[in-house]
DNA sequence: ATGAAAGCGCTAACAT
DNA sequence: ATGTTAGCGCTTTCAT
């Protein structure tokens, strides 16, 4: 059986006060004196008293609910759910709970929760580099982050890795092991329309610009990539290894042929997680941080930076890629 | 600049009929003549009107949103987001939002959805045996499905893989294969506190009875696994590999140390994705699909049925693992 | 088959 | 510093 919980007015009657003194209390939109709080505070401990959610919406207009735009899960995505754990409890933090918006539902799902009003801003991922859902999310006059970066957005904020130093710094480390060629693998090439493929690709050749460096753009699938190093990999000359998407995937079929321990191989690794533990084969690759719970975290903050503060403007935030091995 | 939606108060004007009528053209709820609905609908298509989330949740106690409790995402951990983006598709076919709740916030996390009202029902996901988050549920009388069952639940509804069948289709795979011995990695042996991995060794103990079949129970680490098969591999022999957790992972370690191509083991994966997207060395593994889309799809259905269905009991469900290379 | 009206539990403007 | 009161936009009883 369900008991239907407490309202206001039950605090309000243990407590000996108004109705709307409760309310005081619990937004803090109003002074109020040491001894009420204190008795207010009791009866609502003492009642496990929480606002109703839908009351509170419709009269305040805030459901404090954000909305997360995810898209599809391409079964191997773990990466996804590191977003969307620390996003969903860095919201926590700030009183907002986070309601799943699939991809699938495209811009009429973002329409829905708008018109709605189950959410009072948005999160939105994996953006293409023109994406109709941005057009509606402004159109809708909601605020909302992006985590990647669009071309345009000249209404929402954005928070994403920077490529382009990302590009930059596998091709410096690349260089200081002297090596000879970069393999990017994961198809960058086909990818170019993507942003943040392009911005990647824009760093690594402003800065392989002027050295010896070779670089290849493999087009291939990732299982291939093993196979492909070798076949590149002239006598006494040494490949650098790097995947934007797919990366892991490539390690482990590179570890699976050997070519880790391979002197004229040098594989960097984009993510965070500790690889030794998968295999001690892969102690020693070099690993950049894509910095993926930093990114979630700041964009939730630069959500309820637009959510509270009275006129603030949207910007653009980029998190630097960090060694993990220096 | 957010211009207010209309309200059902704006359908009516502009339908000619009173509000009332628009509310029940949308619940159904009372029988309403074909010229009348009709222009209701067209009203409601003219302004783009969706129903206000939180009048309508204050209103009828039910906010159309499903509480997903979520456990910690253990770092590369894809299998996740499988569960919660079918379970987000599924729960949009009928009309229901998916709200995230962390497993970080506990039962005190249960009692504050609860209590404001936010979700009119629950889906919790990685329950211990006992569970205390399942006491909180029940003491709120909402409905719930648990996906993973938990030793004891009177009271809600849970869907599960048949790990005990799971169990009973590796050893004789493995048989089956003449292999001597079934080695398990993962420590299934320290984790019988789990309620699915005590079913899948019940089931792997049964089945593997009266039979020459040796079991051992690996307690190392799973980037030790690799090393492992050989010590226990006599000359001549065949040794059969299985891992409950961390499957993949273990996968890719043997592959990368050369042990899946030799004859004398036989790895067994649990996983629903094609391995020779990884790498070709995979594509020969034997698979059994856990079958995580249905499991998530049967557990939303499962609380619709809760929900709309009156007095409909709760019941536990079991999902069959099937085979991938038969 | 339709309309009028009450009221869900809050917030905030208007009292004192 | 606190109380009184008017809605927010729906669903649903009670009328006709």
């Amino acid at each position: 059986m369900r008991k239907k919980p407490p309202t206001s007015q039950d605090v309000a009657r243990l407590a000996g006060v108004s109705q709307s003194t409760v309310s005081y209390v619990l937004t803090g939109s109003r002074p109020i004196s040491g001894a009420t709080r204190k008795r207010v505070e009791e009866a609502i401990d003492k009642l496990g008293y929480h606002p109703n959610s839908g009351a509170r919406t419709l009269r305040s207009q805030r459901s404090n609910v954000i909305g997360l735009m995810v898209p599809e899960a391409d079964s191997d995505d773990g990466v996804l759910m590191v977003f969307i754990g620390a996003i969903a409890r860095e919201a926590q933090r700030f009183g907002y709970d986070i309601l799943l918006v699939t991809a699938q539902e495209g811009a009429q799902g973002i329409r829905r929760v708008v018109r709605t009003g189950v959410c009072e801003a948005l999160i939105l991922m994996e953006l293409g580099r023109h994406d109709e859902r941005v057009a509606t999310v402004i159109e809708s006059g909601l605020p909302f982050v992006t985590i990647g970066k669009p071309d345009e957005l000249p209404q929402g904020s954005a928070v994403d890795l920077d490529f382009e130093m990302l590009g930059r710094m596998v091709v410096q480390r690349a260089l200081r092991q002297d090596c000879d060629r970069l393999l990017l693998f994961g198809a960058p090439g086909q990818k170019r329309h993507r942003n943040d493929v392009s911005r990647f690709l824009n760093g690594v050749e402003s800065q392989a610009d002027g050295t010896d460096l070779q670089l290849l753009l493999d087009a291939g699938a990732v299982a291939d990539v093993p196979e492909r190093a070798v076949q590149v990999t002239a006598a006494g000359e040494r490949t650098a290894l790097f995947g934007i998407t797919g990366a892991t995937q490539a390690l482990f079929a590179l570890a699976a042929t050997g070519a880790l321990t391979d002197p004229s191989r040098l594989m960097i690794a984009l993510t965070g997680d500790d690889l030794s533990a998968v295999s001690p084969l892969l102690a020693a690759v070099p690993r950049i941080d894509p910095r993926r719970v930093e990114i979630s975290e700041l964009a939730v903050r630069e959500l309820v930076r637009l959510l509270r503060e009275e006129g603030a403007g949207p910007r653009v935030t980029l998190v630097e890629p960090r060694w993990l091995d220096d």
